[in-house]
DNA sequence: AACTGGCGTGAGAACCGTTCTCAACTGCTG
DNA sequence: CAGCAGTTGAGAACGGTTCTCACGCCAGTT
């Protein structure tokens, strides 16, 4: 349970692979790299829409930013697609039921041991995983709800 | 990771609960519990369509069905929302990415201690996880995809 | 400075999975 | 048989996502 690197330079990323970074494309990273907590594409779009960043950009850039490994999706306990930044090096979330805040992990050194009892017990070649952790944050446990 | 004990007696729980276990309801919980695999909503209700099964019974017999704790809802790696049983008593899924076929398996004793510690790290108060791995199933592996 | 080609963008339409509506039906009870 | 509560199916409605296409922007060229 190491904390995880923050992410850095997206500018360079995307210079790197030669990918333009838009004004659209900055604000609409802005929008889920400065909020400490999961959001849906609908709410940056309604977050944006003043800023003149048009819908179908944002389902666009969120494509972008998940290829790019910038973005990931999660879902809350009700099953909706949120998707959270930063996401650099492997992590996991630890996602607060209530208000949606996240905090990342590595919870890798956990998993790793079960992958391997799971592929000398199947035969399945392993090579991925999706783990989400919740629970309630300390703010929302304390007044019951508001969460920040 | 102990094997997580099949499901039975589906009629059973719902007499338990007095909810009618109908013609509609039982074809739809074996079209799950027959398939080894993960299933859409969508691909049960073509099955079943032939069968005089309309597509919003579908929908509302896999709602009752999860909200009984007798399907439950994974996604495959596409992010596709798949649905899967039998899933009494607590376990999680090893998704085959090529043909959906699921093993269960309960991996909580692992969990458990990084739950511990990330309580303890963060002052969340934890009260679930959702854990998937995925791989390759030794027949998708051996023949390249057609997958059984 | 004008031109050009390629990509990114936004408004709105189209699409499609999901939910809703409502009349018919089913299985009970008296 | 009448009454009642719950279930069902066809189709309409809904809403999130994707698509279309004209336009804007920028780098490179002349
Ligand atoms: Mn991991
Ligand atoms: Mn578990
Ligand atoms: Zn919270
Ligand atoms: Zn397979």
């Amino acid at each position: 349970m190491t904390d995880p690197e923050p992410t850095h330079d997206i500018e360079a990323v995307f210079r790197e692979k030669g990918i333009p970074f838009t004004r659209q494309r900055r604000l609409i990273w802005e929008f889920f790299a400065g909020a400490d907590r999961a959001a849906t594409i609908g709410e940056a779009a309604d977050a944006l829409r003043g800023d003149g960043v048009g819908q179908a950009t944002v389902y666009r850039a969120v494509i972008l930013l998940s290829d790019l490994g910038l973005l990931a999706r999660v879902q809350d306990r009700r099953g909706e697609i949120c998707y959270t930044a930063p996401t650099i090096g492997h992590s996991h979330p630890l996602i607060c039921g209530v208000c949606r805040r996240v905090v990342r992990f590595d919870g890798d050194g956990d998993v790793k041991e079960l992958e391997a009892r799971l592929s000398a017990a199947t035969g399945f070649s392993i090579y991925g995983h999706h783990l989400e952790v919740y629970g309630i944050c300390p703010d929302c446990r304390r007044d019951g709800g508001a969460g920040g």
